[in-house]
DNA sequence: TCGGGTTATTGATTCATGCCAATGCCGCGC
DNA sequence: GCGCGGCATTGGCATGAATCAATAACCCGA
């Protein structure tokens, strides 16, 4: 599906946009060709765009470069849960690597730029890259850390507890990665999505939110979400930190 | 904490208890080999033992050999949720490895066997071992591809599917470990360990398990499960498949 | 600038689930 | 055989959350 062009890239790693990031740590010249090497092309992409569709098997392997995206599993009847966002340095689609299909979907949420990776070449990162191979296991681990947290969220936080959770994750990521300020940021989803996230229903989900507004905790209007009072929003969220505070990999 | 006999081990990996079942793939006898020197010892726990905790940071590695353990987050007010069970076969401590810090904790449902690995030798896998870098990879999809199903079925499934669901989970896990009959298994859990996997209050998943004995899809007392009516349940919980069909690789 | 579609908001009502409290059941040690 | 502790069960009630329904606000394209 992705169409890798041919031609020159926008984004050639050695002028990758987001590795000079301080989060991600620094790659020897020899990572770095393999990677340039490994990659493939670049996929952009529209907002709504599926980028990756459970039940099918993928050829390929994503690295998000620029923009947000996220992944969600559905229900037969079309209940809808998302499982977590993607934003740039994410890496997508190793369970297709791994398992040959898809158990999940991935949708983006804005214009994304994504690099491309063959998925039949990533053996050969195992078998000559041991310090990528291990990046790619980090990166899983990660992932896993993240949906941890989730489904303690979700399994045991009440509504209020768990919206405000979800805020201070997503503006801890987009921070992470530069997209957000001091305690705002751009926030590409509507309350439909959070409410897929959280595994409320929408209208429960808009209460909520209208009681954070209301406690002077947070402001959301046109896609912009600002942080009011981020100590009582960790209280409320009983926030633990969460991050592994490590330089994180960029493959 | 845990003591590597330096003496003979009772199960060294030659004579694997689990590596014969047909769950598991082939190993060379170049990666058993190095799996075998990777094992620096077995741990024996009670049930109720705590064997990784949330916080910590851990030496070593596990692989269970012998019996059920459960992978849990609290909240500090004491609020547990269950992450996921662990079985024969299953790897952890994989998290301590990446992040040095456990976020979570595994505590043992039953008499357990683990096998035992120094966390620093886990480089050495990565640098010479390519296929079994790619298994710890794949281990951790895995276990990634289960955390989906658990947020999907916490998130969006109301009391009786989402019950349904992990009872179906559990027998089809232990099905494949060779732990369960055609329709029946030994579970060594309480109802407070179902209530804390779903989400749910212990009180509420009592009445629905009421709810399936009722209605003659389940049978549970002194800890051994039997289904039923197998394809009622399934009807019920919305059930994919969700197993890989793929052999899985055995650490 | 208008119009239609999506998203957000709100109140009213119903329903699902949580919480409290009491009881029963069972295994175990002595 | 008794008493104790952990686990399971049940009814009753409180409340959080879903659903229904209506409207408002907003965005985008013609």
């Amino acid at each position: 599906m992705p169409s890798s062009s041919g031609s020159a890239l926008k984004y050639p790693c050695e002028q990758c946009p987001i590795r000079g990031l301080k989060v991600f740590r620094p790659f020897t010249a020899e990572e770095l060709g393999f990677v340039a090497s490994f990659k493939a092309g670049e996929l952009v992409v529209d907002p709504r765009a599926t980028i990756l569709q459970e039940g099918t098997s993928s050829t390929h392997l994503f690295t998000v470069l620029i923009g947000w995206a996220f992944r969600y599993k559905m229900l037969p009847d079309g209940r809808r849960q998302i499982l977590n966002f993607a934003l740039p340095g994410d890496f997508l689609g190793l369970q297709a690597s791994m398992f040959n299909e898809m158990t999940h979907s991935v949708e983006a949420l804005t214009s994304m730029t994504l690099c491309v990776f063959p998925r039949e070449r990533i053996w050969e990162l195992y078998e000559h890259h041991a310090s990528l191979s291990f990046d790619v296991t980090w990166l899983a681990a990660r992932e896993e850390q993240i949906l941890d947290s989730h489904l303690l969220n979700v399994g045991r936080r009440n509504a209020i507890e768990r919206t405000a959770y979800l805020i201070l994750h997503l503006f801890m990521r987009a921070r992470d990665v530069g997209l957000a300020g001091k305690a705002n940021l751009a926030l590409p989803i509507t309350q439909q999505h959070l409410a897929d996230t959280l595994g409320m229903s929408i209208v429960h989900t808009n209460k909520t939110l209208r009681r954070l507004y209301d406690r002077k905790l947070i402001s959301w209007k046109s896609q912009r979400l600002e942080i009011l009072d981020m100590e009582a929003l960790k209280e409320i969220a009983e926030w633990d930190g969460e991050s592994t505070g490590q330089l994180r990999p960029l493959i």
